[in-house]
DNA sequence: CCAATAGTGTCTGTGAGACAGTATGAG
DNA sequence: CTCATACTGTCTCACAGACACTATTGG
């Protein structure tokens, strides 16, 4: 243990705000805070640079949702730093934010077993205490999300390996809140060349669904024009 | 003065990448580092953050590139957060990347007084020794630029306060190294209604060009479909 | 008049939106 | 068979690309 030094040095944290869609709505993974400040309040998972351990600091968010979640997040990029002398009441904090996606089924069993880690519904933010300015972080990653959404298929990273067009139109448009033409969607998993047809379908009360997968290494691609966003 | 104390913590600092248009060619501000490391390396303006004066990053971005230029950019954003433990011979070090844009004109003065300061092109820095992993961090900000001028009008504030379509156009040539086609912007500039018609008009050779000024406190508007980017 | 640059008219091409129509599974 | 869900065919529409055409300046 050393002392903590903090003469004319802002203080620096690294929090994620991990989106998932389950049961049709987008939820973030939060965490009852256990210490001040701030007790009792919801907060993003994060924490301090480890610079013995994390090589850099997008590691130092895989490492922190690792601990809450026992996985490594499918797509994680780094969304915006905050700072000010008056939002962390400790002082002059700098907090990196990051956004990621996992796949609800990956992570599912560490989360329900960590007491303090818990899904919640970006509908339901507004009548929970947030700690810190996370909520405005969270807002700001989901119009990131949903922005990025318009041009590319980034929502896959919600869902498991093998998916059918149906649970991504499920995801999209649990993510941007308007319904989407499944056509259109089929168009662009075919014309971005990033899926493979596996040899599986699945069944889902009518006829059987073809499964698609990420052919390994695959790049994300984006497209050219924006999906919807208005109309109808 | 005080000490510094770096046990655990990682070196913070604030770097620019500042892009103006001239010449017809995409130039960076650069400065000629007069201490070590790196002594006599070209490096981008930047610095540690204040805590007592910088409000945020941001003005820790504006401030430094106050000291060069003399002016406030026209336009600043974030670009990405770089951190390792081997970036910088210091010592662990997190560096906040931000993009800016400038109007030529408005630097000008000021940066051919600063001795250290000079712009660069970006067609010669491949020749030029660079300080840390500055080169990097100047690729991924044209990247982004390049991307960003795609789908929206960034590339006006590397312009006077009025400016032509003519102007507007070989701005955005010299970013994403394309021609462009001249009906194409000037259905954008008419349908972003974020710019004002002059009632002056400038000369150019020809049939005078119209002038134009973004309107007071207009947004940047994002377009859903990229320009060019391929074709011809 | 001409040369040069500014701006318009308009046709084509591309990919999204809309939606009817067809295919294929379970019971 | 029917119902439900998966997928296709194809028309429309918006907007970028292309490029010929007209407009307006200086000399």
């Amino acid at each position: 243990m050393n002392t903590i030094c903090n003469i004319d040095k802002p203080l620096f944290t690294v929090d994620s705000v991990l989106f998932t869609v389950y049961e049709g709505s987008l939820k973030v993974l939060m965490i009852k805070r256990l210490e001040a400040p701030f007790f009792g309040y919801w907060g993003l998972p994060g924490g301090f640079i480890d610079i013995n351990v994390d090589e850099n600091t997008n590691m130092t968010a895989r490492r922190k949702l690792w601990d809450k979640t026992g996985f490594v997040p499918n797509y994680l990029e780094q969304l915006q730093v905050i700072s000010g002398p008056s939002r962390d009441p400790r002082g002059y904090s700098v907090t990196l934010a990051y956004y990621a996606m996992v796949a609800h089924q990956n992570v599912e069993p560490k989360v329900s077993s960590v007491e303090s880690a818990r899904w919640l519904s970006v509908s339901e933010l507004p009548e929970l205490l947030i700690a810190f300015d996370h909520r405005r972080i969270i807002d700001m990653a989901m119009q990131r999300l949903q922005q990025k959404t318009l041009y590319s298929l980034i929502p896959v990273f919600c869902l498991p390996e093998k998916f059918s067009i149906s649970q991504l139109i499920k995801v999209i448009e649990a993510i941007i809140g308007k319904p989407i033409q499944r056509k259109s969607l089929m168009r662009r998993v075919e014309a971005s060349e990033m899926f493979e047809i596996s040899n599986k379908k699945i069944a889902s009360g009518g006829r059987l669904a073809q499964l698609y997968s990420l052919k390994p290494g695959a790049d994300i691609v984006n497209f050219e024009r924006n999906l919807s966003g208005h109309h109808k």
